[in-house]
DNA sequence: CATGAATGAGAATTCATTCAT
DNA sequence: AATGAATGAATTCTCATTCAT
């Protein structure tokens, strides 16, 4: 079905590579050998290694912010939105570890522009969790500046999952599947609401912080 | 009072670097630069780059898991313990924001010496979780499986403020300070205590999943 | 007739810079200035300077072999094979003096591949004028053991007359040119064959040692 | 006996060390490790590397033209003679194996000042050999001018046995020991006195070439 | 005497990129 | 579209040497 072209291929390698052994940690013609093309190809179809990094950056909050609208902005109850949303976006990162891994700890701070692409993209995100899920569970208005930490704790807290996976592995513990990354979707919407209605129900009562 | 000797700088200087630009993406000309000393005392005093990395995982976690054992393992309630654990973590983390973010980002997966190391840390931290507070917040016993999904949220949360912190900095919210991350503790805490009670008082009742 | 391609180039100059200056104290970008190529090429082409010496030294060896094969082994007397062998190899060596000094004089003990492979060049050769030579020159079987003298006196003889080229120019004698290489072989080969004879008559009378 | 100061061992080490590894190829640093000593005893005893190797190399020459002397003008047949000479220098090299191999091979060209040097002592135990040997061996005049010849092939017979000892070792010979090297002095004696007599011989009746 | 810190130049190698074919 | 040669800058690390203590 997928053509499998050696753009293509490039790409793919490059998520792979770039989320296994950092942007940096990767040469040109390492990904060129993985990705069986030649060196020069890589320049010929994205330009520069730095041009790949954008576009998998790009790549990874485009999806993630469609992720957002359409599983956030619902009719359901917010319970039911945020569930459908964690398990929206396990299932994505799971699907795509790479271009998550990327897309969340690549910072090139020399590439101003990709601090100010990704900034927009989390306003974005921030922006339509407050409209649709803090108002409709009843958080208060004053509640609004505690988003820019939840919003972080609940997206550490799924990227954990794969971030940490190398390290989880070595652990004893049974294999990491399909269903446990479903498990983890289950407990970290568990942990979440939970967490955040009893946070809205003591902050309502007065006892802010 | 600290002497700042050349070899202090220097890996004060890389844990800076290495955090901010990551591991691949720091040169030792420009660690040297920075540091304020000549290219070869890198070489003179650590042996070599990928040295200093491992002394720095190695400095992050031993600090870290003194954390574990200090406030996890007291005579308090296992509430009051989370949140004495989480608090020292905060602070820690907020103290030392680069030790953290290579201790727990930087993966050098060609060197196998240090996952092993990583792991063995890891483990022993999942042990000391389980036997004091699992077990003290009466949880079943086979939701010890759900350690390594718990373990990896609570340390993405906190991770996550300082892992997105240049992201955080550029929405419109308040400065980040002090009293920012003893907030984001705060918080953390009440999310990750009522959502793990909750889960364990819904899993007695056999909704566990 | 020659292409002179850059790769050609690089070999060639190696050969000529290793010998002179020695393996270690022949730089690369001191080669690749002397060959006229970027200091990149190098490597682009053979990988490493340690290659290059290998391939040498191979090449050298690999020569020395197929003359000892061609010229010892005939049907002639063996006098006349040695002088034949004693004449092919003063010629090799004068028209490849680098590639002898190199192959001769370059024990990198780092690379025990290297001394095996030299090691089985030896023995071959050894074994071949075991074979081909004491034998025929009616040599009684226990004077085998001094095959390991033997041979690398003749071999000394021969390499000593462009190893020590540098000085014996110094010395106020006629101009070294290829005359001199032959008189030098003539005179070898007389030496040797002389030396030899008498000394397997002498041992036959049993006054061995 | 030997005090074994420090300035001893850096020589010592040196010998050992430049001989296996070539000059250009031991570090100072190395060096001082392997003697035991501060990296700056080196620079403080001897000036600098290149004034080790000089060194060395007036030191192997020094004895070498004393041994030539003491054995070759002396009251005995010139047979007799060149057998002690050889017997000496053997002895000498399989005493000082480092020394020999530095004082031969090492050639730093850079270094003007160690090529004439060189040129000297060759060029006296030249003189001795044509004064004292050939004459009484009765070789005609005209003979002198194969001395650049014999001489060179009569040292590389000798230096042979010790500069191509790792590789004779490799073969499945006995083991080189002390009497390894007497029989082979002894040899390289026979080799070189039937050689060259039969030769001065054959030279008188015409045949010379 | 002896040390360890310090240095600037140089080592070999790899980098991302370009270009002619 | 694709290749392999080629490049100059940059990489990490080692060099021999110096110097203050």
């Amino acid at each position: 079905m997928e053509p499998d072209t050696p753009k293509q291929r490039i790409l793919e390698t490059a998520i792979d590579l770039f989320a296994r052994k950092g942007y940096a940690g990767t040469g040109v013609r390492e990904l060129a050998r993985a990705a069986d093309v030649n060196t020069a190809m890589i320049n010929y179809y994205y330009g520069s290694k730095l041009e790949i990094l954008k576009l998998i950056i790009m790549k990874f909050f485009t999806r993630y912010i469609e992720i957002a609208e359409s599983t956030l902005t619902g009719k359901e109850s917010p319970d039911t939105r945020v569930r459908l949303f964690i398990k929206a976006v396990m299932s994505y990162f799971k699907d795509n570890p790479g271009l998550m891994i990327i897309g969340l700890t690549e910072f090139p701070m020399e590439v101003p522009e990709l601090a100010k692409i990704k900034a927009e993209y989390v306003t974005r995100v921030k922006g339509i969790f407050i409209t649709n899920i803090f108002r409709d569970l009843g958080m208060p208005e004053e509640m609004n500046n505690i988003a820019p930490i939840i919003g972080p704790s609940l997206i550490g807290m799924m990227a954990a999952q794969f971030i940490f996976r190398p390290v989880i592995e070595k652990l004893d513990v049974a294999v990491i599947d399909d269903a446990y990354y479903d498990r983890a979707g289950d407990l970290i919407s568990e942990l979440f609401l939970h967490g955040i209605k009893d946070l809205a129900a003591s902050c309502a009562t007065g006892d802010s912080r």
